[in-house]
RNA sequence: GGAGAAGUGGCCGAGUAGGCUGAAGGCGGCACCCUGCUAAGGUGUUAGGUGGAGUAAUCUGCCUCGAGGGUUCGAAUCCCUCCUUCUCCGCCA
Protein backbone atom coordinates (compact mmCIF):
# COMPACT_ATOMS: atom_id res chain seq x y z
CA UNK A 1 0.00 0.00 0.00
CA UNK A 2 1.31 3.57 -1.09
CA UNK A 3 1.82 6.36 1.40
CA UNK A 4 -1.21 8.68 1.33
CA UNK A 5 0.93 11.34 2.52
CA UNK A 6 3.29 10.72 -0.76
CA UNK A 7 0.52 10.64 -2.97
CA UNK A 8 -0.82 13.93 -1.67
CA UNK A 9 2.62 15.72 -1.65
CA UNK A 10 4.20 14.39 -4.38
CA UNK A 11 1.30 13.47 -7.07
CA UNK A 12 3.15 14.48 -10.12
CA UNK A 13 5.80 12.16 -8.90
CA UNK A 14 3.86 8.84 -7.90
CA UNK A 15 1.66 8.81 -10.99
CA UNK A 16 4.72 9.47 -13.46
CA UNK A 17 6.56 6.22 -11.39
CA UNK A 18 2.73 4.46 -11.65
CA UNK A 19 2.33 4.82 -15.53
CA UNK A 20 5.72 3.23 -15.73
CA UNK A 21 4.38 0.39 -15.09
CA UNK A 22 0.70 0.63 -16.78
CA UNK A 23 -0.15 3.79 -18.22
CA UNK A 24 -3.87 3.78 -17.01
CA UNK A 25 -2.76 3.67 -13.41
CA UNK A 26 -3.75 7.24 -11.69
CA UNK A 27 -3.88 8.21 -8.48
CA UNK A 28 -6.72 10.88 -9.02
CA UNK A 29 -9.09 9.20 -7.59
CA UNK A 30 -7.36 8.64 -4.33
CA UNK A 31 -7.01 11.90 -4.22
CA UNK A 32 -10.36 13.37 -4.19
CA UNK A 33 -11.62 11.16 -1.83
CA UNK A 34 -8.55 12.10 0.26
CA UNK A 35 -9.89 15.47 0.21
CA UNK A 36 -12.99 14.85 1.03
CA UNK A 37 -12.16 12.14 3.88
CA UNK A 38 -10.13 15.00 5.73
CA UNK A 39 -12.58 17.70 5.63
CA UNK A 40 -14.96 15.26 7.26
CA UNK A 41 -13.14 13.88 9.44
CA UNK A 42 -12.09 17.73 10.53
CA UNK A 43 -15.66 18.75 11.17
CA UNK A 44 -16.39 15.07 13.03
CA UNK A 45 -13.35 16.01 15.34
CA UNK A 46 -15.15 19.35 16.11
CA UNK A 47 -18.32 17.68 16.84
CA UNK A 48 -16.90 15.03 18.89
CA UNK A 49 -14.43 17.44 21.11
CA UNK A 50 -17.85 19.49 21.98
CA UNK A 51 -19.49 16.55 23.06
CA UNK A 52 -16.90 15.38 25.28
CA UNK A 53 -16.32 18.62 27.00
CA UNK A 54 -20.50 19.66 27.84
CA UNK A 55 -20.59 15.77 28.84
CA UNK A 56 -18.09 16.56 31.46
CA UNK A 57 -19.89 19.58 32.15
CA UNK A 58 -22.93 17.41 32.76
CA UNK A 59 -20.65 15.37 35.30
CA UNK A 60 -19.87 18.47 37.53
CA UNK A 61 -24.11 19.88 36.98
CA UNK A 62 -25.25 16.88 38.39
CA UNK A 63 -22.46 16.59 41.07
CA UNK A 64 -23.86 19.78 42.53
CA UNK A 65 -27.36 19.12 41.97
CA UNK A 66 -28.27 21.22 38.82
CA UNK A 67 -30.64 20.57 36.31
CA UNK A 68 -29.06 19.24 33.03
CA UNK A 69 -32.04 18.32 31.27
CA UNK A 70 -32.06 20.63 28.67
CA UNK A 71 -28.08 20.63 27.98
CA UNK A 72 -28.39 16.46 27.90
CA UNK A 73 -30.88 16.93 25.12
CA UNK A 74 -28.81 19.25 23.43
CA UNK A 75 -26.05 17.07 23.55
CA UNK A 76 -28.18 13.88 21.99
CA UNK A 77 -28.91 15.79 18.99
CA UNK A 78 -24.77 16.55 18.88
CA UNK A 79 -24.77 13.05 18.99
CA UNK A 80 -26.96 12.29 15.98
CA UNK A 81 -25.00 14.92 14.06
CA UNK A 82 -21.80 13.25 15.08
CA UNK A 83 -23.25 9.84 13.92
CA UNK A 84 -24.26 10.79 10.65
CA UNK A 85 -20.66 12.60 9.82
CA UNK A 86 -19.30 9.41 11.13
CA UNK A 87 -20.93 7.08 8.47
CA UNK A 88 -19.66 9.41 5.84
CA UNK A 89 -16.24 9.11 7.56
CA UNK A 90 -16.30 5.16 7.86
CA UNK A 91 -17.54 5.12 4.21
CA UNK A 92 -14.77 7.41 2.72
CA UNK A 93 -12.18 5.61 5.15
CA UNK A 94 -12.66 1.93 3.52
CA UNK A 95 -13.66 4.03 0.16
CA UNK A 96 -9.82 5.24 0.35
CA UNK A 97 -8.31 1.88 1.60
CA UNK A 98 -9.79 -0.40 -0.99
CA UNK A 99 -8.30 2.09 -3.38
CA UNK A 100 -5.01 2.14 -1.68
CA UNK A 101 -5.21 -1.89 -1.46
CA UNK A 102 -5.56 -1.96 -5.64
CA UNK A 103 -2.78 0.63 -6.65
CA UNK A 104 0.37 -1.73 -6.96
CA UNK A 105 3.85 -0.35 -5.65
CA UNK A 106 5.63 2.45 -7.55
CA UNK A 107 8.58 0.63 -9.22
CA UNK A 108 12.53 1.74 -8.13
CA UNK A 109 13.59 4.40 -10.52
CA UNK A 110 16.53 2.67 -11.86
CA UNK A 111 14.56 -0.50 -13.61
CA UNK A 112 14.44 -0.55 -16.94
CA UNK A 113 10.99 0.56 -18.28
CA UNK A 114 8.88 -1.07 -20.52
CA UNK A 115 5.39 -2.58 -21.37
CA UNK A 116 6.31 -6.65 -20.49
CA UNK A 117 8.79 -8.66 -20.30
CA UNK A 118 10.65 -7.79 -23.86
CA UNK A 119 11.92 -4.61 -21.86
CA UNK A 120 13.88 -6.93 -19.27
CA UNK A 121 17.59 -6.68 -19.00
CA UNK A 122 19.81 -9.97 -18.53
CA UNK A 123 22.01 -8.94 -16.23
CA UNK A 124 24.33 -11.76 -16.20
CA UNK A 125 24.86 -14.97 -17.48
CA UNK A 126 26.29 -18.11 -15.45
CA UNK A 127 27.89 -21.43 -16.53
CA UNK A 128 28.29 -22.49 -20.30
CA UNK A 129 25.40 -24.42 -21.78
CA UNK A 130 27.17 -27.44 -23.79
CA UNK A 131 24.43 -29.64 -26.00
CA UNK A 132 25.88 -32.70 -25.85
CA UNK A 133 25.73 -35.25 -29.09
CA UNK A 134 23.04 -37.08 -28.23
CA UNK A 135 19.24 -35.95 -28.33
CA UNK A 136 18.32 -34.93 -24.53
CA UNK A 137 15.03 -35.77 -23.23
CA UNK A 138 12.85 -33.70 -21.71
CA UNK A 139 11.99 -34.47 -18.32
CA UNK A 140 8.44 -35.35 -18.15
CA UNK A 141 9.49 -38.06 -20.45
CA UNK A 142 12.75 -39.22 -18.81
CA UNK A 143 10.75 -39.13 -14.85
CA UNK A 144 8.48 -41.25 -15.99
CA UNK A 145 10.96 -43.92 -18.09
CA UNK A 146 12.72 -43.94 -14.75
CA UNK A 147 9.49 -44.27 -12.21
CA UNK A 148 10.51 -41.05 -10.34
CA UNK A 149 7.32 -39.09 -11.20
CA UNK A 150 3.76 -40.16 -11.89
CA UNK A 151 1.81 -37.54 -13.69
CA UNK A 152 -1.24 -39.79 -14.95
CA UNK A 153 -1.93 -41.07 -11.23
CA UNK A 154 -1.58 -37.58 -9.64
CA UNK A 155 -4.38 -36.48 -12.10
CA UNK A 156 -6.42 -39.16 -11.35
CA UNK A 157 -6.43 -38.53 -7.57
CA UNK A 158 -6.39 -35.11 -7.84
CA UNK A 159 -6.91 -33.33 -11.28
CA UNK A 160 -4.84 -31.65 -13.97
CA UNK A 161 -1.61 -30.34 -12.96
CA UNK A 162 -1.02 -32.50 -10.07
CA UNK A 163 1.31 -35.30 -9.87
CA UNK A 164 3.20 -37.97 -7.49
CA UNK A 165 6.79 -38.51 -6.95
CA UNK A 166 7.92 -41.65 -6.17
CA UNK A 167 10.76 -43.67 -4.77
CA UNK A 168 14.29 -42.20 -6.22
CA UNK A 169 12.07 -39.18 -7.62
CA UNK A 170 11.01 -38.56 -4.07
CA UNK A 171 14.23 -38.97 -2.70
CA UNK A 172 15.65 -36.76 -5.13
CA UNK A 173 13.17 -34.05 -4.24
CA UNK A 174 13.58 -34.10 -0.29
CA UNK A 175 17.14 -34.50 -0.66
CA UNK A 176 17.07 -30.81 -2.97
CA UNK A 177 15.00 -29.26 -0.08
CA UNK A 178 17.29 -30.19 2.60
CA UNK A 179 20.57 -29.18 1.17
CA UNK A 180 18.79 -25.63 0.09
CA UNK A 181 17.69 -25.56 3.89
CA UNK A 182 21.33 -26.54 5.19
CA UNK A 183 23.15 -23.99 3.30
CA UNK A 184 21.21 -21.17 4.00
CA UNK A 185 20.56 -21.57 7.78
CA UNK A 186 24.53 -22.52 8.31
CA UNK A 187 26.21 -20.52 5.51
CA UNK A 188 24.01 -17.67 4.40
CA UNK A 189 22.80 -17.05 8.27
CA UNK A 190 18.64 -17.20 7.72
CA UNK A 191 16.77 -18.59 10.63
CA UNK A 192 14.63 -21.67 9.69
CA UNK A 193 10.83 -21.08 9.55
CA UNK A 194 8.46 -24.00 9.36
CA UNK A 195 5.00 -22.06 9.02
CA UNK A 196 1.08 -22.80 8.62
CA UNK A 197 0.59 -23.82 5.15
CA UNK A 198 -3.10 -22.29 5.47
CA UNK A 199 -3.31 -18.39 6.64
CA UNK A 200 -5.98 -16.04 7.08
CA UNK A 201 -6.93 -12.77 4.59
CA UNK A 202 -5.17 -10.85 6.80
CA UNK A 203 -1.93 -11.82 6.08
CA UNK A 204 -2.76 -12.79 2.57
CA UNK A 205 -3.79 -8.63 2.15
CA UNK A 206 -0.58 -8.25 3.71
CA UNK A 207 1.69 -9.71 1.25
CA UNK A 208 -0.62 -7.99 -1.57
CA UNK A 209 -2.46 -11.31 -2.70
CA UNK A 210 -5.63 -9.89 -1.45
CA UNK A 211 -7.54 -8.06 -2.39
CA UNK A 212 -6.68 -8.02 -6.19
CA UNK A 213 -5.65 -11.66 -7.04
CA UNK A 214 -7.96 -13.55 -5.34
CA UNK A 215 -8.73 -16.12 -8.25
CA UNK A 216 -4.91 -16.90 -8.08
CA UNK A 217 -5.72 -18.50 -5.03
CA UNK A 218 -7.07 -22.19 -3.10
CA UNK A 219 -9.65 -20.86 -0.48
CA UNK A 220 -11.54 -22.65 2.50
CA UNK A 221 -15.48 -23.24 1.79
CA UNK A 222 -16.21 -22.18 5.48
CA UNK A 223 -13.25 -20.35 7.08
CA UNK A 224 -11.29 -17.30 6.13
CA UNK A 225 -7.99 -19.56 5.11
CA UNK A 226 -5.99 -20.23 1.71
CA UNK A 227 -3.76 -22.40 1.14
CA UNK A 228 -0.20 -20.07 0.67
CA UNK A 229 1.13 -19.33 -2.60
CA UNK A 230 4.34 -19.05 -1.37
CA UNK A 231 5.75 -19.24 1.86
CA UNK A 232 6.78 -15.46 1.36
CA UNK A 233 2.89 -14.77 2.34
CA UNK A 234 3.05 -16.67 6.47
CA UNK A 235 7.19 -15.68 7.02
CA UNK A 236 6.60 -12.18 5.99
CA UNK A 237 3.20 -11.54 7.89
CA UNK A 238 5.40 -13.48 11.25
CA UNK A 239 5.84 -9.97 13.06
CA UNK A 240 2.99 -8.20 11.48
CA UNK A 241 1.47 -5.54 13.67
CA UNK A 242 4.39 -5.48 16.05
CA UNK A 243 7.43 -3.02 16.00
CA UNK A 244 10.67 -4.59 16.29
CA UNK A 245 13.87 -3.17 17.80
CA UNK A 246 16.24 -2.07 14.98
CA UNK A 247 18.88 -4.35 16.77
CA UNK A 248 16.51 -7.17 15.29
CA UNK A 249 17.26 -5.92 11.73
CA UNK A 250 18.19 -7.44 9.39
CA UNK A 251 15.47 -10.00 9.99
CA UNK A 252 16.50 -12.73 7.53
CA UNK A 253 14.40 -16.12 7.92
CA UNK A 254 14.09 -19.08 5.28
CA UNK A 255 11.37 -21.82 4.64
CA UNK A 256 10.17 -24.93 3.19
CA UNK A 257 6.54 -25.00 2.64
CA UNK A 258 4.96 -26.61 -0.23
CA UNK A 259 2.80 -23.50 -2.53
CA UNK A 260 -0.24 -24.12 -3.61
CA UNK A 261 -1.51 -22.22 -7.16
CA UNK A 262 -4.46 -22.57 -9.06
CA UNK A 263 -2.95 -21.07 -12.07
CA UNK A 264 -5.91 -19.67 -13.30
CA UNK A 265 -5.71 -18.22 -16.46
CA UNK A 266 -2.35 -19.96 -17.98
CA UNK A 267 -4.48 -23.12 -19.83
CA UNK A 268 -2.44 -24.16 -22.10
CA UNK A 269 0.64 -23.19 -20.95
CA UNK A 270 3.53 -25.10 -19.80
CA UNK A 271 1.30 -27.85 -20.11
CA UNK A 272 3.66 -30.87 -19.26
CA UNK A 273 6.31 -31.60 -16.62
CA UNK A 274 6.61 -29.94 -13.44
CA UNK A 275 6.97 -26.36 -14.26
CA UNK A 276 3.56 -25.22 -13.74
CA UNK A 277 1.82 -26.94 -11.51
CA UNK A 278 -0.95 -26.91 -8.81
CA UNK A 279 1.37 -28.04 -5.60
CA UNK A 280 5.21 -27.52 -5.31
CA UNK A 281 7.46 -27.31 -3.33
CA UNK A 282 9.79 -23.97 -2.85
CA UNK A 283 12.21 -22.72 -0.32
CA UNK A 284 11.56 -19.40 0.55
CA UNK A 285 14.32 -16.95 1.56
CA UNK A 286 12.18 -13.26 3.30
CA UNK A 287 14.49 -10.24 4.81
CA UNK A 288 12.60 -7.33 7.43
CA UNK A 289 14.77 -4.86 7.01
CA UNK A 290 15.33 -0.90 7.54
CA UNK A 291 15.27 1.10 4.60
CA UNK A 292 18.99 1.77 4.55
CA UNK A 293 19.88 -1.84 4.79
CA UNK A 294 17.02 -2.97 2.14
CA UNK A 295 19.86 -2.21 -1.13
CA UNK A 296 22.54 -4.15 0.07
CA UNK A 297 20.36 -7.07 1.55
CA UNK A 298 18.63 -7.60 -1.44
CA UNK A 299 21.78 -8.19 -3.40
CA UNK A 300 22.80 -10.41 -0.82
CA UNK A 301 19.57 -12.05 -0.62
CA UNK A 302 20.01 -13.01 -4.64
CA UNK A 303 23.48 -13.96 -4.64
CA UNK A 304 22.30 -16.40 -1.49
CA UNK A 305 19.79 -18.10 -4.19
CA UNK A 306 22.62 -17.44 -6.88
CA UNK A 307 24.81 -19.96 -5.20
CA UNK A 308 22.72 -22.71 -4.70
CA UNK A 309 22.41 -23.16 -8.77
CA UNK A 310 26.12 -22.21 -8.74
CA UNK A 311 26.39 -25.31 -6.45
CA UNK A 312 24.39 -27.51 -8.11
CA UNK A 313 26.15 -26.39 -11.36
CA UNK A 314 23.66 -25.39 -13.46
CA UNK A 315 23.88 -22.69 -16.15
CA UNK A 316 21.69 -19.79 -15.15
CA UNK A 317 21.31 -16.07 -15.59
CA UNK A 318 19.93 -13.62 -13.99
CA UNK A 319 17.16 -10.99 -15.52
CA UNK A 320 16.31 -7.30 -14.42
CA UNK A 321 12.87 -7.24 -14.87
CA UNK A 322 11.28 -3.58 -16.45
CA UNK A 323 8.17 -1.72 -14.76
CA UNK A 324 5.81 -4.05 -17.05
CA UNK A 325 6.73 -7.08 -15.67
CA UNK A 326 7.49 -6.52 -12.01
CA UNK A 327 5.13 -7.78 -9.06
CA UNK A 328 1.78 -5.66 -7.96
CA UNK A 329 3.79 -5.32 -4.48
CA UNK A 330 7.17 -5.18 -6.50
CA UNK A 331 9.31 -2.46 -6.06
CA UNK A 332 11.95 -3.85 -8.52
CA UNK A 333 12.87 -7.32 -9.01
CA UNK A 334 15.46 -10.31 -10.21
CA UNK A 335 14.37 -13.16 -11.69
CA UNK A 336 17.23 -16.18 -12.17
CA UNK A 337 16.32 -18.39 -14.55
CA UNK A 338 17.62 -22.02 -15.13
CA UNK A 339 18.80 -23.74 -18.63
CA UNK A 340 16.13 -26.13 -19.19
CA UNK A 341 17.32 -28.10 -22.39
CA UNK A 342 13.35 -29.22 -22.92
CA UNK A 343 12.75 -25.17 -23.57
CA UNK A 344 16.02 -24.58 -25.02
CA UNK A 345 15.98 -21.35 -23.40
CA UNK A 346 16.27 -20.40 -19.69
CA UNK A 347 13.18 -20.73 -17.19
CA UNK A 348 12.84 -18.78 -14.01
CA UNK A 349 13.58 -20.47 -10.87
CA UNK A 350 13.62 -17.47 -8.49
CA UNK A 351 12.39 -14.82 -8.47
CA UNK A 352 14.20 -11.84 -6.03
CA UNK A 353 11.83 -8.93 -4.95
CA UNK A 354 12.56 -5.42 -2.67
CA UNK A 355 9.21 -4.35 -1.40
CA UNK A 356 10.23 -1.03 -0.15
CA UNK A 357 7.29 -0.30 2.59
CA UNK A 358 4.69 -1.48 0.34
CA UNK A 359 4.12 -4.83 2.43
CA UNK A 360 5.41 -3.76 5.42
CA UNK A 361 2.25 -0.59 5.22
CA UNK A 362 -0.40 -3.35 4.84
CA UNK A 363 0.81 -5.63 7.26
CA UNK A 364 1.94 -2.85 10.13
CA UNK A 365 5.57 -4.04 9.93
CA UNK A 366 7.51 -1.64 12.06
CA UNK A 367 10.59 -1.32 13.88
CA UNK A 368 11.86 1.66 16.42
CA UNK A 369 14.92 3.66 15.27
CA UNK A 370 17.73 3.69 17.38
CA UNK A 371 18.75 7.24 16.81
CA UNK A 372 15.27 8.58 16.88
CA UNK A 373 13.18 6.66 18.87
CA UNK A 374 10.98 6.96 16.22
CA UNK A 375 8.82 4.08 14.52
CA UNK A 376 9.01 3.47 11.14
CA UNK A 377 7.99 0.66 8.76
CA UNK A 378 10.29 -1.97 8.12
CA UNK A 379 11.41 -2.83 4.15
CA UNK A 380 10.83 -6.18 3.33
CA UNK A 381 12.10 -8.08 -0.13
CA UNK A 382 12.18 -12.12 -0.40
CA UNK A 383 13.23 -14.59 -3.11
CA UNK A 384 12.81 -18.23 -3.60
CA UNK A 385 16.15 -20.15 -2.86
CA UNK A 386 15.06 -21.90 -4.67
CA UNK A 387 11.87 -23.40 -6.27
CA UNK A 388 12.18 -27.16 -5.65
CA UNK A 389 10.59 -28.72 -8.30
CA UNK A 390 12.19 -26.90 -11.40
CA UNK A 391 15.18 -27.17 -9.71
CA UNK A 392 14.35 -31.05 -9.98
CA UNK A 393 13.32 -31.11 -13.44
CA UNK A 394 16.54 -29.03 -14.45
CA UNK A 395 18.51 -31.36 -12.91
CA UNK A 396 17.53 -34.50 -14.61
CA UNK A 397 17.76 -32.83 -18.28
CA UNK A 398 20.65 -31.09 -17.27
CA UNK A 399 22.31 -34.15 -15.54
CA UNK A 400 20.93 -36.79 -18.09
CA UNK A 401 24.05 -39.03 -19.72
CA UNK A 402 24.40 -40.86 -22.89
CA UNK A 403 23.76 -44.04 -21.55
CA UNK A 404 20.22 -42.79 -20.08
CA UNK A 405 21.52 -42.27 -16.70
CA UNK A 406 20.53 -39.33 -14.89
CA UNK A 407 23.78 -37.91 -12.55
CA UNK A 408 23.20 -36.56 -8.99
CA UNK A 409 24.92 -32.92 -8.66
CA UNK A 410 27.83 -33.91 -6.23
CA UNK A 411 26.34 -31.73 -3.33
CA UNK A 412 23.46 -33.72 -3.40
CA UNK A 413 24.87 -37.16 -3.00
CA UNK A 414 25.26 -36.61 0.42
CA UNK A 415 21.19 -36.31 0.79
CA UNK A 416 20.32 -38.85 -2.24
CA UNK A 417 22.65 -41.19 -0.37
CA UNK A 418 22.98 -42.33 -4.68
CA UNK A 419 24.95 -40.82 -6.80
CA UNK A 420 23.16 -41.50 -10.95
CA UNK A 421 20.05 -42.71 -11.50
C1' G B 1 -17.47 -29.75 20.22
C1' G B 2 -19.42 -28.76 25.80
C1' A B 3 -18.66 -26.00 30.74
C1' G B 4 -16.03 -22.18 33.41
C1' A B 5 -12.25 -17.99 33.79
C1' A B 6 -9.68 -14.20 31.42
C1' G B 7 -7.89 -10.48 27.46
C1' U B 8 -5.47 -2.95 29.85
C1' G B 9 0.52 0.91 27.31
C1' G B 10 7.57 -2.65 25.62
C1' C B 11 6.53 -6.11 29.94
C1' C B 12 4.01 -6.82 34.79
C1' G B 13 -0.18 -4.84 36.99
C1' A B 14 -4.22 -1.23 39.36
C1' G B 15 -8.79 0.39 37.71
C1' U B 16 -16.98 -2.73 38.65
C1' A B 17 -22.65 1.16 42.34
C1' G B 18 -20.45 4.46 34.19
C1' G B 19 -18.07 10.90 34.45
C1' C B 20 -12.04 15.14 35.97
C1' U B 21 -8.18 7.87 34.01
C1' G B 22 -5.45 7.33 27.58
C1' A B 23 -5.23 5.20 32.00
C1' A B 24 -2.12 4.64 39.37
C1' G B 25 2.16 1.74 40.57
C1' G B 26 6.32 -1.34 39.36
C1' C B 27 9.93 -3.25 35.85
C1' G B 28 12.43 -2.28 31.52
C1' G B 29 14.20 1.72 27.91
C1' C B 30 16.10 6.68 27.19
C1' A B 31 18.21 11.59 29.01
C1' C B 32 20.46 14.33 32.70
C1' C B 33 22.51 14.71 37.73
C1' C B 34 25.21 12.60 41.84
C1' U B 35 28.83 9.10 43.34
C1' G B 36 36.40 7.97 42.03
C1' C B 37 36.73 1.35 40.77
C1' U B 38 31.87 -4.07 38.22
C1' A B 39 27.43 -1.49 42.23
C1' A B 40 23.87 1.94 43.99
C1' G B 41 20.93 6.57 44.25
C1' G B 42 18.16 11.06 42.40
C1' U B 43 15.24 13.77 38.68
C1' G B 44 12.78 13.77 34.25
C1' U B 45 11.00 11.17 30.13
C1' U B 46 8.90 6.82 27.57
C1' A B 47 1.97 3.99 23.30
C1' G B 48 0.07 3.77 18.39
C1' G B 49 -3.08 5.73 14.55
C1' U B 50 -5.19 9.81 12.04
C1' G B 51 -6.30 15.18 11.21
C1' G B 52 -5.18 20.72 11.81
C1' A B 53 -1.48 25.03 12.38
C1' G B 54 3.90 26.07 11.40
C1' U B 55 9.68 26.40 6.74
C1' A B 56 10.91 23.82 11.15
C1' A B 57 11.61 22.81 16.36
C1' U B 58 6.94 22.45 18.14
C1' C B 59 1.81 23.21 19.42
C1' U B 60 -3.07 21.16 19.01
C1' G B 61 -7.94 18.07 17.94
C1' C B 62 -9.89 13.26 17.47
C1' C B 63 -9.68 7.76 17.74
C1' U B 64 -7.82 3.35 20.18
C1' C B 65 -8.03 -0.41 27.26
C1' G B 66 -8.69 -8.24 22.24
C1' A B 67 -12.26 -7.00 17.57
C1' G B 68 -17.03 -5.31 16.03
C1' G B 69 -21.85 -3.59 17.37
C1' G B 70 -25.39 -1.56 21.20
C1' U B 71 -27.28 1.32 25.67
C1' U B 72 -26.16 6.47 27.58
C1' C B 73 -25.53 13.45 27.69
C1' G B 74 -21.02 10.42 28.82
C1' A B 75 -18.11 3.44 28.77
C1' A B 76 -11.74 0.36 29.94
C1' U B 77 -16.07 0.06 33.29
C1' C B 78 -23.19 -2.09 31.46
C1' C B 79 -25.42 -5.39 27.20
C1' C B 80 -24.77 -8.48 22.51
C1' U B 81 -21.71 -11.06 18.78
C1' C B 82 -17.00 -12.76 17.39
C1' C B 83 -11.67 -13.89 18.17
C1' U B 84 -7.76 -15.54 21.32
C1' U B 85 -5.67 -17.67 25.86
C1' C B 86 -6.10 -20.75 30.34
C1' U B 87 -8.68 -24.84 33.28
C1' C B 88 -12.01 -29.15 33.19
C1' C B 89 -14.67 -32.71 29.90
C1' G B 90 -15.16 -34.98 25.00
C1' C B 91 -12.60 -36.32 20.43
C1' C B 92 -8.00 -37.28 18.15
C1' A B 93 -2.59 -37.72 14.68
Amino acid sequence: MLDIKIIRENPEKVNELLKRRNPELSINEVLDIDVERRKVQTQADELRAKRKSESQKIGLMKKNGENTDSIQEEVRQLGDDIKNLEEKEVELNEKQKNLLLSIPNMPDETIPIGADDSANVVRKVVGEVVKPSFEQKAHWDLTVEKDLVDFERGVKISQSRFYIYKGKGARLERAIINFFLDVHTTKHGYEEILPPVLVNGAAMTGTGQLPKFKEDMYKCVDEDLYLIPTAEVPVTNIYCNEILSEDDLPKCMTAYTPCFRREAGSAGKDTRGLIRVHQFNKVELVKLTTPEQAPEEHEKLTRDAEEMLEMLELPYRRVELSTGDIGFSARKCYDLEVWLPSYNNYKEISSCSVFGDFQARRAGLKYRSKETGKVNYCYTMNGSGLAVGRTFAAIVENFQQEDGTILIPKVLQQYTGFDRI
